[in-house]
This record gives structure tokens, C-alpha cells and sequence, in this order.
DNA sequence: AATTGTTTATGACCTAAATCATAAGGGTTC
DNA sequence: GAACCCTTATGATTTAGGTCATAAACAATT
């Protein structure tokens, strides 16, 4: 994430996106650096048969889409908009130029980009293999303690659908339905009028 | 990947590993850069009951295990020599220096880990749903192009076994023979005395 | 209040891949 | 060259999760 006034010197503009705009599409070039000032983005794939898997989820502040930008190749997944969204863009060339004149905003992007690729490499070896109910606590986890912040126990409301999770552990509804249920009887889980608790 | 004199300058240490030791082991904590000067190094994790998963090879000329040194965090997997190797060794404070003083080798750094994390995101795809021979493709496909840039038709022979490809993948060795041939079946792969050529 | 759509829920059935067992080919080491 | 181990191979069986069908709870829109 950087500095919103360092962006505007590099030529940023703001664009909005109404909720499920898409914003970039897989298998485009990767031209601008884009960083979200509200609303929520996902990044998402299709597999042959139409099934959706979620990428990652951002928030405001986070910036998303740059690693195409350095390995100078195309866009692996979609950019959508998951609620109405306000978003910095920034072109490639003035992006490069900026992490030139500002070192210490070229770290935290670094830093963005080895958190996310932490995150990958559990979720990686999480889906090889393992139960859906791990696999889903796991993402759970995740969005609690790197997302939200939240160390509590039950402290954190799960704010995505039944649905989300699937296409977040690629698993289906009816999977991710049943383990919770059964995280919940193995008190892992609460389970609120509906709503997960973790 | 960092010229090697620099790497020096900032305190490097050469490491000589003989086949099959441990580098490092998930949950350490990162406090060191590694780079490989020869030889092929894994990351792995294991599972609950045993089952392996790598998260991927790297080999001369690469660096690995440098996310958590950006992102604060432990190791999350193991690394491990493949081959006898040698590695230099650089403390994460000076890496750190090193960045600050060469903008250049930090931003190959970011291309480093922005095409990890575009391979990370094709293989999350991936791994979430489809079908095991579409998983064996894609891997092949992978190591093919981006590590060893072939791009004639089974100009490349798969030097790697059906177990670590089950293990890349999260599949069974059986499935990934039976899948195997089946890919040959189709004109996808050819096998020649057992050598996988894609 | 009625309508429509989304999310959660549950049961029945089916299929693809894991599991288990067993073996043969090839390479390495003593 | 015997012993051992790893890799590839193949068949039989099991099972977890996908698929399909159906519905209730709730939210949003008219």
C-alpha cells in the first residue's frame, strides 16, 4: 500500500466500479498498478465447467493485480468488484518510475507481495490434500488473523457466504455446509441465527 | 537472483549441503536470504498423515525462502537439497542493506517473487478442482516454459518422477502413471522407456 | 403484502480418485 | 551377483465428496 498523495504525483486517477464491474479480465497484458481506496475486490478463475475460484479477496488500502506487472506476464485471474469500489490507478511506466524515486514504498510492496505468497503457499499445501474441514478453518483462520486482525476466540464473524468459501477452498456449497456443521458440533465453529463465528 | 559479488560484499557465506539435508524447516523463524549456486533445492511440507506436498524446485541462479523475511512470519515449509548443493547465506539484516543500497537487485528481487506468485496462482486454480490430468499438464507445461524454456513439441523430457509430480500436484503416484498414460493415449505426452516427454 | 432472488439446508445417489495389494523393471551398493 | 530400494505398473475395492433434487429461511424489491 502506498501513500495516496505519492500516487497522485505519479499521474493516478481515480476511477469508481459499481458492485460486480469488472475491472481487469484474465489473459489481458498488465498495464497499471491499481490500489483500493473503498469497496472490496475479488480476484477470481473460471474452470472449463464454469466453476468460480476466488483468487483472494481485497479491501481498502490493499493494492492488487501488480505481480503480472514485474514478471511481464499476462493476467492469470479476473478483477471484479465485490460492492461499489473506488480505486487509484497508476500506468506501468509511472508505477516503475515511483518505486525508483521511493524506495521505502518499493519495500512495502515487496512486503505486499511475499505476505500474499505466504498465504498461497499454505493454502497451496492446504488444498493438495487435505479434509474440506481444515481446509476451510484454514481460510477462516486466515481472514481472521491477516485480514481482521481478530485473536479471540469466537470473535470473528464471518462476513463471506457458505458459497464464497467453496470458491475460496474449491470445494462445493454443499460440502462447505456439512463440515461446518460438523465443525460446529466439534465446537470449532459457532454458528449464530446463520452466521459463522470463529 | 543477486549478482554473487554483491552477495559477498554483504557478508556471504558459502554452504555446501549433500543430498537430502535439511535447510531449513517450516516454523523457523527467516534469518537468513539463500541463493543456489549449484544444485536443486525443494520446499515441502507434509501433512497430517504423512502425505508430501512441494511447493516447488528451484534450482542454480534462484533464491527461495524470502518471502518470510519481508513478511515476518515463520517458514511456511520445509527446504530441502535435492541434489548435493552449494548456497550462499546472507543475514537477514544484511540483505536488507543490500536492497537499500542496490535498487536494481531489489527490484529483481520483486520480479523473483511476482513470478512466483503468478505460478502460485495458476497452480491454486488448478489444484482447487480440476481433473488430475489437466494438474499433470499444467505442472509439465510449467516447468517446460518457465524453467527450462523449451517450447517445441516433447522437446522436453520430465526429469522429475511420477511421486514428486503426485507430490507437486496433491495427486497419488498411482493416479498420476494411470493419468499419465492416459495423457498419452491422447497425443498429450509421449512416453518413451518410461521418460515422460512433453 | 406479494414476488423474486439468494443463502442455507438435507437427503439420495453416483463417480472419480484414494486406498490396498502385489509385482516387475531398473539402478545402486555391499 | 545378490540384496536392496526406488520407480513404474496394474487390478480390486472403498469412500469421500460431488451431483442432483428439493425446500425452507431470509433479504431485497416492487
Amino acid at each position: 500500500m502506498i501513500a495516496e498523495d505519492i500516487l497522485y504525483t505519479f499521474g493516478a486517477e481515480k476511477l469508481t466500479f459499481s458492485k460486480g464491474e469488472q475491472i481487469f479480465s484474465e489473459g489481458q497484458p498488465a498495464l497499471c498498478y491499481f490500489q483500493i481506496l473503498s469497496g472490496e475486490v475479488k480476484m477470481n478463475n473460471f474452470n472449463d465447467d464454469g466453476k468460480e475460484f476466488i483468487q483472494g479477496i481485497f479491501f481498502a488500502g490493499q493494492s492488487f493485480g501488480e505481480p503480472p506487472l514485474f514478471a511481464d506476464v499476462k493476467y492469470p485471474a479476473h478483477a471484479e468488484a465485490l460492492s461499489d469500489a473506488e480505486v487509484l490507478r497508476v500506468s506501468k511506466d509511472d508505477f516503475l518510475e515511483l518505486l525508483k524515486a521511493h524506495p521505502d514504498e518499493h519495500l512495502s510492496i515487496t512486503k505486499a507481495l511475499a505476505s500474499r505468497l505466504y498465504y498461497k503457499a499454505i493454502m497451496a499445501a492446504e488444498l493438495s490434500s487435505q479434509e474440506p474441514e481444515h481446509r476451510i478453518l484454514r481460510i477462516i483462520d486466515y481472514l481472521k488473523k491477516h485480514v481482521h486482525d481478530l485473536y479471540e476466540p469466537f470473535s470473528f464473524q464471518v462476513n463471506i457466504t457458505r458459497q464464497q468459501i467453496a470458491d475460496l477452498t474449491g470445494l462445493r456449497v454443499e460440502t462447505v455446509i456439512r463440515a461446518t456443521k460438523s465443525l460446529e458440533k466439534k465446537g470449532e465453529l459457532k454458528i449464530k441465527n446463520r452466521k459463522l463465528f470463529r
